[in-house]
RNA sequence: GGGCGCGUAGCUCAGCGGUAUGAGCACUGCGUUGACAUCGCAGGGGUCACUGGUUCGAUCCCAGUCGCGCCCACCA
């Protein structure tokens, strides 16, 4: 016996468990040998993390596609995984330790801390893995991959020397984005801009040979910073050619207030003169486009900042230079060395003002590059790094896409991805964390770099250099975090070995992911995946929206505004968080989530859950030999070609990635066909207890499996606890996870469709009137029906029960309306039901004339549009067609409802 | 500065070149008809942001305007 009603929480974790006891979530299953293969790579969620709705969303969909196509009998592999995710799982640990108040990380050293936080991932690392499991993930959990594993890890050595031999990996200096606060560059993609109030400095930097006077603008130059401490480390000012206000400085010098460096004055089309005042000073250490203007000029670059973003002044050739001679210098060295960065510039600003240095300063809005993980703002830092000549692997992927190798789904997203791969710059790789990759290069004596898969391999090639074995030291940065994730779709199959997996399963079918990665991983497995293995990595990419919080913001842990995800799973199971997800994901709009939606398919499992309780009570059991197409009563030829309706539409939408839509079409059907109309209308069949009621029992149970089919690829806990619970007595041949998707067999029939719909209207008028008129619920009234043809007259008399019971009616005849009566128009008849004593004659009069008005408008607009020569010639056929039967229909309609109220007036 | 998207019922959103059968929640009236009150029946509520254009026909296509959001970009 099912419970009276549905507990979630009470069968989820059993359902999921006799999914693994039943292996079926396995790829390469025996039975499946012969199955087409159907993969899908998970986006690993960082080892760190905890299930957040995007998680949710996001497998949710996952899920269903996986759950979608395993049913229609592919060989599935949903391969899982977690991502070691570099800053923020270093950062974690590192908090761990300071909570504990234990040694630090530098303290600790490396080979110690990164064990430590090896212990921390077997600890609480896959917390993650349990929450996919309680929102009913079907991965094959047998195949669970890190991207630290020793597999994944020779896979990010062999990627890494394969593009270095290929010279697509190098070395290079240049300016990185420097995070102060973490200590390490971060790629383009890691910084966000930040709309920032600011100022904008005009400063004064006196012209050589010509004594500064405040009062003789002859005398300087006036450039405009938003960043005065970087001011430090000029070494030129610039101004555009054509600049004519500026000619006569060209070639001159200025001399740098505060340190007394001589900077030349020179023209470079880099100035605006529209800009500031026209010249702008060149700092090639901290600014990118100053560094690309002293390449020009070969200027020479100043460092003037440490990591840590403090003014590093003393122990810097590059500024201490002339020192001795040049008090002024020593007097900024004392006062500014070693501050903040924010501090030295209120100190310079200050020093600047009080010698008259500052023309004028102006409020500013300007974007400032922050670290996405620590909220620092960066720092343009002149750094040796590795980078990834992004542009030459870009091509083939660009191409690919271009193709239609691989389509992006909605299509819009691939603009998107062109745009950034068509501009697409360098990618700083090499992190300067220890929780990572290790960069697989060695550095000898001469600090020449060896690259190579291990230390052996590149001790030979150290020995073949040298002409004698030496000493390397291993570059201590470790890669970016999605360089290892840029090859997930075929590392976790076992490349670099030729295993069968990778055979079978790569090229994988879809990536279901966000677009807020679709560069950071989309576009990088693109570009890896054609690279290592010459193929595409997937050929459909399904990208979604993001869930929001109410404000429209991105949720974040930083921000502190995530909804969590279990909560929901808690209060109204998981089966009803996935079906709102599924619900709400059309295509291009992000997800702003409610309790109340969540709680509203909750009802709908309730209501589902009922139904099963029905076909329960009244032995609607599922028969082995029962074949709906031979079905005779027409009401479960009505319900059976629904059904298979109801099944192509969410096959089509699923097929398509429409995802509320195909939740929609399930909704819809089980409540609002199944249980409003089928179940309501079988009763008075099945209490008959003959043929007709033994065909009923079973088409109920029948479309009730197949409503349990449908749905379980967004309800599979609850459908399978129904499949289960629901099963005949010889069993089910497997669980419904397992079952086969139902195929098309042709069982819609337009007759049954015309005699239902003509029983549902027939009801719902009747229903609605009374309402209207304020009958009392439970007054039964008799109905006469005028006018009626043969086939009204059949049919009336076949459902008569039914139309008692759900028209709350006491009896059905034929005749003509009497007076008093109220009327309704349908089709070719008119029905009557005689309420002159409960009815007021008044109020039906009116409500007959609010008809008539309806419909005479509608005539006088189809008239319109039917003498409009130009639609009759120019519209589709069918068109003006079905405009002409809706006229007729109309005008019959509107001389029944006059007749109807003349009847009704005579009664006064 | 580019690019994308959104403005449809009170709220959150679907949808769509041919009468808006819209969904969930909220709201109103009625209802203890043995599957279901986590429910049933009936109902109220929309000039589909604005202005032009294309079309026989526009909420839907195009252009512009206003409002909002996001992404990209080196602007002192």
């Amino acid at each position: 016996m099912l419970d009276k009603t549905y507990q979630p929480q009470r069968i989820e974790g059993a359902i999921y468990r006799a999914w693994e006891e039943g292996r079926a979530f396995a790829a390469g299953r025996p039975d499946r040998a012969e199955a087409k293969p159907f993969a899908i790579v998970i986006p690993p969620p960082n080892v760190t993390g905890s299930l957040h709705m995007g998680h949710a969303l996001n497998n949710t969909l996952q899920d269903v596609i996986v759950r979608f196509e395993r049913m229609r009998g592919r060989d599935v592999l949903w391969q899982p995984g977690t991502d070691h995710a570099g800053i923020a799982t270093q950062m974690v640990v590192e908090r761990q330790l300071m909570e504990r108040q234990e040694q630090g990380r530098r303290a600790m050293g490396r080979d110690a801390f990164i064990r430590r936080v090896w212990q921390w991932k077997e600890e609480s690392g896959n917390t993650i893995v349990g929450q996919l499991k309680r929102l009913g993930c079907s991965c094959d959990w047998t195949r669970l991959r890190f991207t630290m594993d020793e597999g994944l890890s020779r896979a990010v050595r062999k990627v890494f020397v394969d593009l270095y031999r290929a010279g697509l990996i190098y070395k290079d200096k240049r300016l990185v984005n420097w995070d102060p606060e973490l200590l390490t560059a971060i790629s383009d993609l890691e910084v966000e801009q930040i709309e920032t109030k600011g100022h904008l400095w005009h400063l004064r930097y006196p012209i050589e040979g010509k004594p500064f006077n405040a009062g003789d603008p002859a005398t300087f130059i006036v450039v405009a910073t938003t960043r005065p401490e970087t001011m430090l480390g000029d070494t030129a000012v610039a101004v555009h050619p054509s600049d004519k206000r500026y000619k006569h400085l060209v070639g001159k010098n200025a001399i740098l207030p505060l340190v007394g460096r001589r900077i030349p004055i020179l023209a470079d089309e880099y100035s605006d003169p529209e800009k500031g005042s026209g010249a702008v000073k060149i700092t090639p250490a901290h600014d990118f486009n100053d560094f690309e203007v002293g390449r020009r000029h070969g200027l020479p670059m100043v460092n003037v900042l440490s990591p840590e973003a403090k003014l590093l002044l003393d122990p810097n050739p590059d500024f201490t230079q002339g020192v001795e001679a040049n008090p002024e210098l020593r007097a900024t060295i004392l006062e500014l060395n070693g501050v903040f960065r924010f501090a030295a510039r209120k100190l310079i600003v200050e020093r600047l003002a009080t010698q008259g240095l500052i023309e004028k300063i102006e409020p500013h809005v300007h974007t400032v590059p922050h670290g996405d993980r620590s909220n620092a703002v960066i720092e343009p830092r002149l750094t040796d790094q590795w980078y990834v000549d992004a542009a030459t692997l870009a091509k083939p992927a660009i191409d690919a896409v271009k193709r239609g190798r691989t389509v992006f789904v909605p299509k819009n997203w691939e603009a998107t991805y062109f745009h950034w791969m068509e501009n697409i710059q360098p990618w700083c790789i090499s992190r300067q964390l220890w929780w990572g990759h290790q960069i697989p290069a060695w550095y000898g004596p001469d600090d020449k770099v060896f690259v190579a898969e291990d230390e052996a391999a590149a001790q030979a090639q150290a020995k073949e250099n040298y002409g004698k074995a030496v000493a390397l030291t291993r570059d201590e940065d470790v890669l970016d975090t999605w360089f290892s994730s840029a090859l997930w779709p075929f590392s976790t199959l076992g490349w670099p070995e030729k295993t069968p997996e990778l055979a079978r399963y790569y090229p994988t079918d879809v990536l279901i992911t966000g677009f807020d990665i679709i560069f950071f991983w989309v576009a990088r497995m693109m570009m890896m995946g054609l690279h290592a293995m010459e193929e595409v990595p997937f050929r459909d990419v399904y990208i979604h929206a993001l869930v929001r919080d109410e404000k429209g913001q991105k949720m974040s842990k930083s921000k502190g505004n995530v909804i969590d995800p279990l909560d929901l799973i808690e209060t109204y199971g998981a089966d009803a968080l996935r079906f709102t997800l599924a619900a709400m994901a059309a295509q291009g709009r992000d997800i702003k989530l409610s309790a109340a939606r969540v709680e509203g398919y909750r009802n709908f499992a309730t209501k589902l859950w009922n139904a099963a309780r029905f076909a329960e009570i009244n032995d609607c059991v599922p028969r082995a030999d029962f074949d709906p197409a031979a079905a005779k009563v027409t009401l479960n030829r009505w319900i059976a070609g629904e059904s298979e309706r109801t099944l192509a539409a969410v096959t089509e939408a699923l097929e398509a990635f429409r995802f509320n839509e195909a939740a929609g079409a399930i909704y819809h059907f089980i409540w609002h066909v199944y249980c409003d109309w089928y179940l309501e209308l079988c009763k008075p069949i099945i209490a008959g207890g003959d043929d007709a009621a033994a065909e009923t029992r079973a088409m109920a149970a029948f479309v009730l499996d197949r409503a349990l089919t449908l749905l379980h690829p967004f309800m599979p806990f609850l459908t399978e606890e129904l499949w289960a619970k629901r099963a005949p007595e010889e069993g089910r041949g497997s669980l419904l996870i397992l079952a086969p998707w139902p195929a098309h067999q042709g069982l819609a029939d337009a007759e049954a469709d015309a005699e239902i719909g003509w029983l549902i209207r027939l009801i719902s008028e009747v229903r609605s009137v009374r309402a209207e008129m304020n009958v009392p619920a439970g007054a039964k009234v008799p109905l006469i029906i005028g006018g009626a043809s043969e086939e009204t007259k059949a049919r009336a008399a076949h459902y008569e029960e039914t139309l008692l019971r759900l028209a709350r009616l006491e009896r059905v005849e034929f005749g003509k309306p009497p007076t008093g009566a109220v009327q309704i128009v349908l089709d070719e008849a008119v029905l009557a039901l005689p309420l002159a004593d409960i009815i007021d004659i008044d109020a039906e009069s009116k409500r007959l004339k609010r008809e008539i008005d309806k419909v005479g408008s509608e005539i006088r607009q189809l008239d319109a549009k039917l003498a409009n020569e130009k639609f009759v010639a120019r519209a589709p056929e069918h068109v003006v067609e079905e405009q002409r039967e809706r006229k007729t229909e109309a005008e019959a309609m509107a001389a029944k409802l006059e007749q109807a109220l003349k009847r009704l007036e005579a009664a006064l």
